[in-house]
RNA sequence: GCGGGUGUGGCGGAAUUGGCAGACGCACUAGACUUAGGAUCUAGCGCCGCAAGGCGUGGGGGUUCGACUCCCUUCACCCGCACCA
């Protein structure tokens, strides 16, 4: 008989949030763990089942952490701020916090049902107006210390969204949700300003436990590089002057021409006359192209000659000076000096347009190609014989003894463009008064909240939605009389998702974002498990908030994430990525009702390295429900009475692969190797089949390994076995060295490093013992016959081989 | 192009410091029980071979008594960045 999970998980779920069980505790003699994910945006599509993949794994933390003794944080909430919810407002009229409570509400439960031990009372909702007060003061910090300001960008903006979208939310010049076209244009915008923190982002990533991969993801995308600027004087134009950076000063002497970018502002003043029409017609081409084709690394280099000609302060020569779209303006200062010789892109532009490519480093065939390596300067007046470490400082000294240029460093990272001209978002607290001045909400008027309006539409002027809303918008200041306007911008999705870990430690908290002493006991948050998709933006922005928050006395730390991992994706049974037009899409809540919750998360547990994105098999879920079947007729008779097998003794022919089973679990599930963790629980419950007696001391310490994966059906079978507590407190298993150790051990004999014979013997033998035994064995008499032994390597407890020709 | 990673049976995957390759599961085969089996139990299951034996961790080379593991080289695939001066 199999047990029925939907009763049985209905009953324990209802039990756990009966008594709140999982209440976190706060007892200041026990050790701390904070397990954390990151928290789902409540889409209408509900939970995927890519979601208990993580929570799954956090959870078994969790858990396992409570009965080892931990105070553990085990939180979740939502980060419900986003774009569907407003297309929703506009599409309908209807309110998005409704919509957006309703799919919380849904998530909520399906989120239950899969039994994960949430502390629900300290649930975060990134719209509500407790919780986002708190992003706003934030904003408010940022605000007096400098850190956030308003700039004119060229933004990306999207007519049809009727808003301005981030860097990452283009994809191929089209916005990222619906694909619509999106085209630059200069806005005023908030700007936060996250490059003051980026040495300290990059130097810290030292310290924190990351996947590799994701810290040279941040490091890349921070692109820290060390060079010079330097000022270029342009001929026959004594008051214009142009600057370039570039990380090999030392090639000075090679710089043959100069580019700028095509959106340089020098560009108009220096062009000449004979080559305005040229220059003109190259920058309409280039506002026609999107940025797909303007990136297009296969595409020969364009550019076009402005006429002017900078002084190479060097080797006084005239430098051509160049626009092309090879040089961004986006980068470094927007302008270049060419050095052909060596620079591969530099050299491709000099070939197609013939510029003079003049060596100044040895070591390469500069007429086949650019040299990028080191080597001995030539033609380089006082850096000549020089390496390249030496001459770059002797160059540098030289410019800034000159005042022509100085050591500088360039990021690839910007500053982060805050500001979004949305309504589903939390308001930026700012003022803007007639006199052109502008102040912060004080802190006593926060949270400054959305106001409820009875269709949201778009301004049509570029500004949110919030423009609309007139009674909002203005503000009298009660003492002056002075007239103003609110910002309509609002915050991005990332600005709740900044901070959120921070207040499920305090939730409730009026006074503070959280409390200082609580702060210091939980944080770092131990092990933070989510997708590899936040691996650059979320989390390196969250990183930013927190360095800003731990330098104005905020939080403890100088990091918020000990410990970072990424679970890996679940691929449609077909292999590919699950998707509603492929119709390869797993609903959790099918399987919740078809083979239960346990089933669900021993399953996706038990299909390989979290990490790894594997394909769903139904075939290998009903294997993990066989194995929860298995347990159960294990221990529970077809009347549903337990087994007369289970015994009160310890010790007998399970002794060994219990405790076994207990180290390596343990030791597993610290590791988050929950596929070999299972796969030994699965070799303790064959082993058991095979036995007469079921000591209860083992089967109960069995049951407490699987708790944290399959919890119902654990809590179930604790009880049945008599227990009344639940099994959420109990003590975690100990093993016993000793109890690992055989007195017997077999052990291998090779010849010529072939497996030929295996002998079991006393584990403590001798190697000289051990070779004695080997050398007498009947197989390998027979392999050696008319052969020489010429060597014998011999390893206690392990192997002989026997080296013979 | 740069950075990171992965290649092991029919499939998902296991293999402390180099020491029995293929744990565990899925699929498959044969048998048992059964009115029935998509339940359960037993046995088998890397490849070639009747067997003895040989060959096997993407390919090639090396170090070693011994290599999935270390080194060199090469190929394939995945992820991220992408004219960042």
């Amino acid at each position: 008989m199999s047990f029925n999970h939907k009763k049985m998980e209905q009953k324990w779920q209802n039990h756990w949030l009966k008594n709140k069980t999982f209440q976190t505790t706060e007892d200041s003699s026990k050790p701390f763990f904070y397990a954390l994910d990151m928290f789902p945006y409540p889409s209408g599509a509900g939970l995927h089942v890519g979601h208990p993949k993580s929570y799954t794994a956090t959870d078994i933390l969790a858990r396992m952490k409570r009965m080892q003794g931990y105070n553990v944080l085990h939180p979740m909430g939502w980060d419900a701020f986003g774009l569907p919810a407003e297309q929703y407002a506009i599409d309908t009229g209807n309110d998005p916090a409704e919509f957006t409570q309703k799919n919380i509400n849904t998530f909520k439960n399906q989120l239950n049902s899969l039994g994960f031990s949430y502390d629900w009372d300290r649930e975060v909702n990134t719209t509500d107006p407790n919780y986002y007060k708190w992003t706003q003061w934030i904003f408010t910090k940022l605000y007096e210390k400098g850190l956030a300001y308003i700039d004119e960008v060229a933004v990306n903006w999207c007519p049809a969204l009727g808003t301005v979208l981030a860097n990452e939310e283009v994809i191929d010049g089209k916005s990222e949700r619906g694909g619509h076209p999106v085209i630059r244009k200069p806005m005023k915008q908030w700007v936060l300003k996250i490059t003051e923190y980026a040495d300290r982002l990059l130097d810290d990533l030292d310290e924190v436990d990351w996947p590799e991969n994701i810290k040279d993801m941040q490091r890349n995308w921070i692109g820290r590089s060390e060079g010079a600027e330097i000022t270029f004087q342009i001929d026959g134009h004594e008051t214009e002057s142009f600057t370039v950076f570039t990380t090999r000063p030392d090639t000075l002497f090679g710089a043959t021409y100069a580019v700028l970018a095509p959106e340089h502002p020098l560009v108009d003043k220096i062009t000449t006359s004979e080559q305005k029409r040229a220059v003109q017609e190259y920058l309409e081409a280039i506002k026609s192209k999107s940025d797909l084709e303007r990136t297009d690394l296969a595409k020969e280099k364009t550019g076009v000659f402005t006429g002017a000609y900078a002084i190479n302060p060097a080797t006084n020569e005239k430098m051509p000076i160049w626009i092309a779209d090879y040089v961004l303006i986006t980068y470094g200062t927007g302008a270049i000096m060419a050095v052909p010789a060596h620079d591969e892109r530099d050299y491709d532009f000099a070939r197609k347009f013939d510029l003079p490519i003049t060596e100044v480093v040895q070591g390469g065939n500069i007429n086949e190609s650019a040299y990028i390596g080191d080597g001995i300067h030539v033609n380089s007046g006082f850096l000549n014989g020089l390496q390249k470490e030496e001459a770059i400082q002797k160059m540098i000294a030289w410019l800034e003894e000159k005042g022509i240029g100085t050591k500088k460093v360039s990021y690839k990272l910007r500053d982060w463009l805050f500001s979004r001209q949305r309504y589903w978002g939390e308001p930026i607290p700012i003022i803007h008064w007639e006199d052109g001045t502008m102040t912060t909400v004080p802190e006593d008027q926060l949270p400054l909240t959305l106001p409820v309006m009875d269709h949201i539409q778009p301004s049509g002027t570029g500004e949110s939605p919030l423009a609309n809303a007139t009674d909002w918008l203005e503000v009298v200041d009660p003492e002056t009389g002075k007239k103003g306007r609110r910002e309509t911008n609002t915050m991005p999705q990332w600005a709740g998702s900044c901070w959120y870990f921070l207040r499920y430690i305090d939730p409730h908290n009026e006074a503070a974002l959280a409390d200082a002493e609580k702060l210091k006991q939980w944080l770092p948050v131990d092990i933070y498990i989510g997708g590899a998709e936040h691996a650059v933006l979320h989390l390196l922005y969250a990183r930013f908030w927190h360095k800003f928050l731990y330098d104005i006395g905020v939080v403890p730390t100088k990091e918020p994430f000990q410990k970072l991992f990424n679970q890996g994706m679940i691929l449609g049974e077909n292999n590919e990525k699950m998707s509603k037009s492929k119709g390869n899409v797993v609903n959790p809540d099918e399987i919740v009702e078809s083979h239960g919750a346990d089933t669900l998360r021993l399953y996706e547990m038990f299909m390989g390295p979290l990490d790894a994105s594997i394909a769903w098999s139904t075939k290998g879920l009903d294997g993990a429900r066989r194995f929860l079947d298995r347990i159960w007729r294990l221990l529970i008779n077809e009347d549903g009475s337990v087994t007369e097998k289970i015994v009160a003794k310890t010790g007998g022919p399970l002794e060994k692969v219990y405790h076994q089973t207990v180290k390596k679990v343990t030791e597993d599930y610290e590791g988050l190797h929950f596929n070999t963790a299972i796969s030994q629980m699965m070799v303790f419950i064959n082993e058991a089949y095979k036995v007469e007696e079921l000591p209860k001391t083992y089967m109960e310490g069995f049951l407490q390994l699987l708790s944290p994966i399959c919890p119902h059906i654990a809590e179930e079978l604790w009880e049945k076995l008599g227990n009344n507590d639940s099994i959420t407190y109990t003590e975690w298993p100990v093993y016993s060295e000793e109890k690992l150790i055989d007195n017997e051990v077999e052990i291998v004999i090779q010849i010529n490093g072939k497996v030929r014979a295996k002998k079991l013997v006393a584990s403590d033998m001798t190697k000289e013992e051990l070779e004695k035994i080997a050398l007498e064995d009947e197989t390998v008499k027979n392999q050696l016959d008319g052969k020489t032994i010429r060597k014998v390597i011999s390893v206690p407890g392990k192997l002989v081989n026997i080296v013979a020709n």
